[in-house]
DNA sequence: GTGCAGAAATTGGTTGGACCATTGGACCAC
DNA sequence: GTGGTCCAATGGTCCAACCAATTTCTGCAC
């Protein structure tokens, strides 16, 4: 017998309702992210709901990193909604060693080369344009920062992982890039480190906008090598001790 | 100067330190997924905060997934928590469609080849004769079954992934292997699904036995190449219509 | 008019208390 | 045992008020 056929009955999804109902207002409204949605007194009175049950819908929204509170000012948009979204909660136990960071360039790599590929394979005119132009802010800012340029860097990557069609990319890799962080600026420091892989960005960009899936992963790989390597010898400089 | 030196003072996150507290208790009671936390009148009578806040908090942890709430019974836990746990929420806009199945296979194919080929790497002896079982017991149970192996199947990959060491690679690929079976099974049926990737398994796994990482790599991208071939004949042959 | 300090309104955050709906066990009649 | 009934425990919802951060308005000094 099919499970799915008899699936539980549903009594009470009282905040479900009210998720749903935000959802139709977007669209209805035509929201983009970043603008202000109702206040939860208005979405309350609205919805004949208790405020109670308005927050609770929106602190789960806010956990899914969709919506953003600011308390005085209000509640707003952080990335586009609609009614079919599929949520996949994802929690990583990190640490925060040497092996962690490691490990989340390794996932950094698979992705990152194969999100190049599909790039060279996918992107718009338009987007090789958008990303030739984060090419051309990022070596701007290296030059004049000399090496200082990891958010204009980043910008650069986050153009590839559009452009490539998945949004899973950008969103898994900014999980990465977030678990990078914490353990990087901290004990490492930013120093010299960017310099070796400074070129390759542009080697990346050449092989995607001639459409070289092959050659776009290559050189995706070597720059993470470099990257990697740039964070072994930090470390080791550092004489951390956590690489058991 | 570095921001992370001096982080916004928090006046009010009175649900996150309750996040926090939870987090303690449970390592304290050394509590396993499946157990029940304590009620929410009795959490907020101990932490001091109101049982709203408690609530809210758990509102939160329900819907990452690490908790699940039963009316009239309590909240149980579903995951292993810990104090350093990152959270990754990962949004699909399409929902149940089969462009998101697509996009989910992208992820997998470049995390599946990556682990495939650090596996032949670093695989010990005895990481290498797990394997060897799960896939005998895989290939028995596809034999006498004919096809429905997708259980025994899925205990090769992930043996796989974990004798790579990095466990963010089972971690994330589980994720997407969920929401392959809910769409998988459901939509497309399992039929004779599987039996053009069948042959694969033991190729990864000879390739990995030889330590030829790049050899195992190739292997593992002809497997998700078969399965998604198989996926996109399923879809057609559904008259699926989302795939525009 | 301009600029700025302070008041007032707005908005999310928290509290405490009440009641409802569901669950699961205890108890009972048969 | 079987089936029902009752009851206490627990999550779900509601209300009304107040707190804290932010924004906006107001009015005064210049």
């Amino acid at each position: 017998m099919d499970q799915n056929s008899l699936p539980p009955i549903q009594t009470t999804a009282r905040d479900d309702a009210v998720l749903k109902a935000l959802v139709g207002f977007v669209r209805a409204e035509a929201l983009q992210p970043g603008e202000r949605l109702p206040t939860e007194r208005i979405l309350a009175e609205r919805l004949k709901v208790s405020r109670n049950t308005v927050r609770e819908a929106l602190t789960r929204w806010e956990g899914l990193g969709l919506v953003e509170r600011r308390q005085g000012s209000g509640t707003y948009l952080k990335v586009a909604v609609s009614h079919d979204m599929l949520h996949m909660p994802l929690t990583l136990a990190g640490g925060n060693d040497f092996t962690s960071l490691m490990q989340t360039m390794e996932i950094r790599r698979a992705l990152e080369a194969e999100a190049a590929a599909l790039c060279a394979e996918r992107a718009s005119q338009t987007d090789i344009a958008e990303i030739a132009h984060k090419l051309d802010v990022m070596e701007q800012a290296f030059r004049t920062r000399d090496g200082m340029s990891s958010e204009e860097d980043w910008e650069f990557h986050q153009a590839i992982y559009r452009a490539s069609g998945n949004p899973l990319f950008e969103q898994i890799i900014a999980a990465m890039y977030e678990l990078f962080h914490r353990f990087w600026e901290h004990p490492l420091g930013v120093r010299d480190f960017g310099h070796a892989s400074f070129s390759y960005h542009r080697t990346i960009y050449e092989r995607i906008a001639a459409r070289d899936p092959q050659g776009a992963r290559a050189e995706a790989l070597k720059l993470i090598a470099t990257v990697e390597d740039d964070l072994k010898r930090g470390a080791a400089k550092l004489k951390l001790s956590s690489q058991t």
